[in-house]
DNA sequence: CGAGCCGTTGAGGGGATTCAAGCTCAGTGG
DNA sequence: CCACTGAGCTTGAATCCCCTCAACGGCTCG
């Protein structure tokens, strides 16, 4: 039970002028706010004894962000990197719910005061804005736009869960392998190369035995799919061979 | 594909006598709403020149409520029977990703102006209410408990979408079965008999075939877990039994 | 009564898990 | 320098669970 050694900057005043050049603000939830709103944003944090402004917050790869069950005192958002949101099923097996890139918001359920409802761990390094639950509280209140976009990420992160489901947890697992790719693959940079889950991992994510997962991206690599790249963890797509796995693999409408 | 027939019953200005004594309002959404807001809510969608009020929508079992891809007017409170939201995977199989009870709120996404992101369709006999839009997102922006309400039912049905994903979709058929039986038992009646589904709702439930779920259910009769009742929608559960049975597959940590 | 739907049960085959044994590779220390 | 080690990955073989195909029984309804 490590404590994640996670690194905070301060970042000073011109936090302002930071969040308003953020690469990720459009996508992300302050992508909402008004440049005034952005300003209340950190005169909060300022105005809060300095104990809860924003943050910038960096975490290297496999360590934990928070805890589930812990009292959740802030969100965060994704700037870069990939995080997991794993938990144990009823028998007692570790599953990942849910994978958070760029833009994406993590520990929303801490606004409603509730502890966070799984771990939350980096799959690699990670560059993320910690925002304290006051102070976004503070600007929920006369922010409409916040508000709905609140509600808007709220709907999404349902979304994606339940399309998760559909289709990463049912059918072959040669299939389910395949998907993922696709599914990382689009919301990677085009050309370059993907993160590559470590075995276990990508049991945990699709469900399935670690050796079973082994023998899906080794059928992938002698395909031509994919191609691993040193150090085990990024892989070169085809994006053609790719497509082409998928709709063969679709056409037999198995399971 | 039929229109549902659904009967719509326009509830005079006694509707505020009606939400205030509402069997579910405490487990609703409306159980956040002041006496004051409570009113103003009826009085919000009397002022809509008629077409905007709450109204009391009753639909018997197997028919739609609403459809995926269909721009939402409104959203749903279950106040008696079960809903179940499928939606179709990529490989073309139909999913139930989430069944909704008495207090559960549906077709949230259209408070967003978004379409219906799932069918819904009746379990069983349903009694809900209808809420169109304009009258919700009116009081959102004053009765800030509502806002609260509406993010808590949010992070509810994320959670319990999770949930559904890590324990009734993985493991051994039958084990899925006889989680799904405890969790129908735990929302229904103590003592009272529970909703059975058909065997095809079965398999779309838990990700199974139809013939799979057949043999389960068959082997937990045996085994006088449950006990079917004439008519074949409904069953008797032997608590103690099932406890015991879910206990033993548990044991073997299989899968 | 035959048609049709739903549920049950059997037989066969395939895909996934499990158990188990090597394999690669980086780090370590002799 | 190189065996040693351990973690992660790969691969094989046996087994088992579940899917598929198929036949059959009960029930309702035209």
């Amino acid at each position: 039970m490590l404590m994640p050694r996670t690194i905070l900057l301060k970042l000073a005043p011109t936090q302002t002028e930071a969040c308003r050049g953020c690469g990720v603000r459009d996508a992300a939830l302050f992508g909402a706010l008004s440049e005034r709103g952005l300003e209340r944003l950190h005169e909060a944090g300022d105005g809060m004894g300095g104990a809860g402004g924003i943050s910038s917050v960096h975490l290297p790869a496999d360590r934990r962000l928070y805890a589930l069950g812990a009292q959740g005192a802030a969100v965060f958002t994704v700037r870069e990197g990939l995080v997991r949101l794993e938990r144990v099923s009823a028998a007692g097996r570790r599953c990942i719910v849910r994978l958070a890139g760029p833009g994406d918001l993590l520990g929303a359920e801490a606004l409603l005061g509730e502890r966070y409802t799984d771990d939350a761990v980096a799959c690699t390094d990670l560059a993320l804005c910690r925002i304290p639950v006051p102070v976004l509280e503070l600007l929920r209140k006369d922010e409409p736009a916040l508000q709905l976009a609140l509600m808007r990420r709220w709907q999404q992160a349902l979304d994606a869960a339940l399309t998760w489901r559909i289709d990463l947890q049912a059918g072959p697992a040669s299939q389910r392998v395949l998907r993922l790719f696709a599914q990382l693959s689009r919301q990677a940079a085009p050309g370059e190369p993907i993160w590559l889950p470590r075995r276990e991992e990508l049991a945990d994510l699709l469900d399935m035995a670690m050796e079973t997962a082994s023998r899906a991206v080794s059928a992938l690599r002698r395909d031509g799919v994919i191609e691993l790249m040193p150090g085990g963890r990024r892989a070169r797509l085809d994006a053609g061979a790719l497509a082409r796995a998928l709709a063969k693999s679709n056409g037999t409408p198995n399971h």
